[in-house]
DNA sequence: GTCTCTGCAAAGTCTTTGCAATACG
DNA sequence: CGTATTGCAAAGACTTTGCAGAGAC
């Protein structure tokens, strides 16, 4: 649903202009499938047009934030802004340790505030953010342990 | 329950040394009801304890994250990462606009994923967040709205 | 042709590091 | 007393801005 053809109407709609630069920044960050840094686009962008300065980078990231195109997702860890397209219906699975966030597709239609602790907020959504160890991970503490007992 | 005590606690029983900056910082932190960010802590901090550097509030922190002590909240928007102590058992209501961040004191047991989900995490916990506006930004809105019509 | 966008480099934020002096336990 | 911690200033990481020239529509 992210699809590139979306976004790029969406700057359209807006009286933005669709320079190349635009469109493989938009291209990168649809087709990527975890949830790339604002370095990481960059980084990927180059390889294809060695031109594109990060500012160009930086300066797309910020209008489709303003367009709604993508949000900032978690940024816990290291190394800046993690960016995401579709923030429609889904949710994480985020690891404590290595901060690797994962996508969980999963209507829980159930989670829902009582008015009262809605506080008068306007909900428009939400998202449900796993915290735990990834496989990865669980095996690099059993090492540890392994390791520390020696 | 994020008591004074208990951050002094963890310190101690991890052979740190309780300094009156630290100290001074974990009160700020403890008493603080929002999510501060390093730079208000730090501001909190200067005004009983003027000689304290900022340094020593982003050290402090940093040890806090490793002990445990404090999470990294949801840092969207400006300003840098914002820290909860509590980690616990609440959730967020985010407004989308001011990045207000409050929380929310609910029980969502039933949320759970299905063991195929969980690609193979080791779960320790989730978070909900509720994202929309604010009742303030909602004000706001509905003033803009009646400006452009004219 | 107009007006936005780009690329560069410089500036701005936020955070970390190196090191000598200090002070906790 | 020994060792962790402090404060300072400088460095580092990430992001934004200013401006002249280029390019989309």
């Amino acid at each position: 649903m992210p699809c590139l053809e979306m976004l790029i109407e969406l700057f359209r709609q807006n009286g933005r202009k669709i320079t190349p630069q635009r469109r493989l920044i938009l291209e990168v960050l649809t087709q990527h499938s975890e949830h790339p840094t604002a370095e990481e686009i960059y980084q990927q962008v180059v390889i294809t047009m060695p031109d594109v300065s990060r500012a160009t980078v930086y300066n797309t990231l910020r209008e489709l934030m303003t367009l709604g195109g993508v949000t900032e997702a978690f940024e816990s860890g290291e190394g800046g802004v993690r960016y995401e397209t579709n923030p429609g219906n889904h949710h994480h699975l985020f690891c404590t340790r290595c901060y690797k966030l994962v996508d969980i597709h999963h209507d829980f239609a159930e989670v829902a505030l009582s008015p009262g602790e809605l506080a008068g907020y306007q909900i428009v959504g939400h998202q449900v953010t796993f915290y735990g160890l990834c496989p990865d991970c669980q095996e690099r503490e059993k090492d540890e342990v392994l390791s520390s007992e020696m």
